[in-house]
DNA sequence: AAATAAATCGAAAACGTTTTCGATTTACCA
DNA sequence: TGGTAAATCGAAAACGTTTTCGATTTATTT
């Protein structure tokens, strides 16, 4: 490996003066400039970037830590994240959290000694205490958090407005003629599955429609989501054969309702309409078709990234860091599993 | 950030002991190695590890190249190589080629100059010339290819038997009774979309099937799959109205032609048989599910890393370094699309 | 008590870069 | 021609660690 040392000694000039020929300082001359670019690209000079790191302290690098990475949603965030961070050169460490508190824990520490230059995460469901984020931000690593936060934590945050979003789900139904409309909810922990049951309540209230807590099932939104949407359904029918709508927290459970609901003989949308909530891609493509809410992964990714770069470059310039929380708008998209008819 | 020095100095000791008694080196005593640690653990203290890194020359880092994120089989390859990196004390920094040839000759370099450990890459399917490829050899850095690979470049590789699989999936189709079986190919570039359609070729010759090459029709398989699966349907049903089976590159086109199929008051399975490959997940709860092959993503990726893992030990050790190729079995998982009954 | 062996420690170099600051050379003007 | 300003260069320190090898101390043996 050809190092600044080699230039210099077979140009007879120093180490300074190749350093900086390569870096276009102006206070070595032309003539020498194009000489050590030219003999540097001959012998295919590649900086050292762990000798670079060192010495200035940066590593070009972010962390990034997500729960689940085979998952539509998050990979897109991913997606996001990277193709925006090579844009400004720099690299992405991809880690799993796998829904664990202690693995999260670990990944942090093990990112923090990495001298990552700033950290991007999503909790795990099961992140109850903040004691390894707050030391992110003592370590004075810019930190990012993303979708699945905790508003006590002053940093930064990009989030969805679950809460909207899933009124204007519950509102859909309501304006299409839903009288009794179910919500099939996600775990009591994360803020979103919080946030979206707040919306859809909110909607019935300000349409002036019975808010009935017996209308309301809990899921996992695990990897049985599927399986659990036909059991909270026939539970649902069960208890209340009237219901005319439903909105479920995220598409594979709405998928499996929908399916079971119509292996019973009900139609939907004739019968009850269904709205999912993550627009996964298969969403688009059942029969019928589900109308959901489509969260934009990718922007999401991107944007986060944006602050990250932002806090980054104004903590080398030591200027304050203002924390800024970004919410993005999910758009609800209008397919075959809810009525197009105003009674 | 505390260091090795101010660890020494606060015990009134040198640097050279204070490193030998964080890692156990013998000739330090006992009571001096238990001293360094618990002071070490009360300043908190945790190596650089940018200077560690230009002392080792080794970064414990690899790199990952893949055409796509957003995509259930590479996700899965992306997690399963993460998961068994962090095993081993390894991180990922992950890149995205976009499928596009230029891109990915970037992204090598860039790894490159960031002179990580070990890189694994997944070809994009405009990839003609392999000079990128024989520059990572070249430095001497480790590398492993894996699903879309070269069969030129000498490094290990790890593939799924897309020809066995392929196979596999007509063979099914052929006992099943179908007599007229078409195929739907990916883009002719990659090996594997030629694999899928020999082992097709190869299973009609078998069986005493003719080979008409009018009943193949070729897709891009990108972003527009489930569309082009609806035009290519289309078009054969115009060419043969009389096929009874068809075996599909990829589930997203097989889901697009079994919707345009079922549209066309044609019966699946009982008039047109059809299997898959890749087993999406939504395959498992389309009606009817579709017959598909499933591709081991997750063992892929474990399997890829830990070949490079075990590379970059024995590079380390001057030992030579032996290329392996290793070939993972795909499954036909049987499901609604096909007929159950032999005929 | 002297001689030897074993245990324990530390000085110093090295990894390859960046950057400060002083030194030297060249150009310019009166 | 002397003097000043501008242009050009390089020595050296620093980043924080690892490791070699020699030095010193302690323990062991005769």
């Amino acid at each position: 490996m050809v190092t600044l040392k080699q230039i210099a000694e077979q140009l007879g000039i120093s180490i300074t003066t190749v350093s900086k020929a390569l870096k276009d300082y102006p206070d070595v001359s032309k003539k020498t400039r194009k000489l050590v670019r030219e003999t540097a690209l001959m012998l295919n000079y590649k900086p050292n970037s762990f000798a670079v790191n060192l010495r200035t302290r940066e590593s070009k690098t972010i962390g990034l830590i997500i729960p689940e990475i085979v998952h539509h949603f998050f990979s897109s965030i991913i997606k996001g994240i990277i193709s925006q961070a090579e844009k400004k050169g720099y690299l992405v460490i991809t880690l799993q959290s796998n829904e664990s508190y202690e693995l999260e824990k670990k990944q942090i520490d093990l990112l923090l000694s990495k001298r990552v230059d700033g950290i991007l995460i999503s909790l795990a469901n099961g992140t109850g205490d903040y004691k390894h984020l707050t030391e992110i931000i003592e370590n004075d690593t810019p930190l990012v958090m993303f979708d699945k936060i905790a508003k006590i934590i002053r940093c930064s945050k990009v989030i969805i407005d679950d809460r909207k979003a899933a009124y204007k789900a519950t509102e859909h139904l309501i304006k299409i003629g839903c009288k009794k409309i179910a919500h099939f909810r996600g775990p009591l922990m994360p803020q979103n599955s919080i946030d979206r049951f707040l919306g859809y309540k909110q909607a019935l209230i300000d349409y002036g429609l019975p808010y009935d807590p017996t209308l309301v099932y809990v899921n996992d939104c695990g990897d049985l989501s599927f399986e659990e949407g036909k059991e909270s359904i026939n539970q649902l029918l069960k208890d209340h054969d009237d219901v005319d709508g439903i909105f479920i927290n995220t598409d594979l459970v709405a998928i499996g309702a929908m399916k079971e609901i119509i292996k019973n003989g009900i139609k939907v949308p004739e019968d009850i309409s269904i709205v999912g909530f993550s627009n996964w891609f298969m969403s688009s493509v059942m029969s019928p078709s589900l109308t959901t809410i489509n969260q934009p992964g990718f922007e999401m990714g991107k944007k986060a990234f944006k602050l990250l770069y932002k806090e980054i470059r104004d903590k080398k310039k030591n200027k304050a860091i203002i924390y800024k929380e970004v919410i993005l708008d999910a758009d609800l998209i209008i397919r075959n599993s809810t009525r197009k008819i105003l009674i």
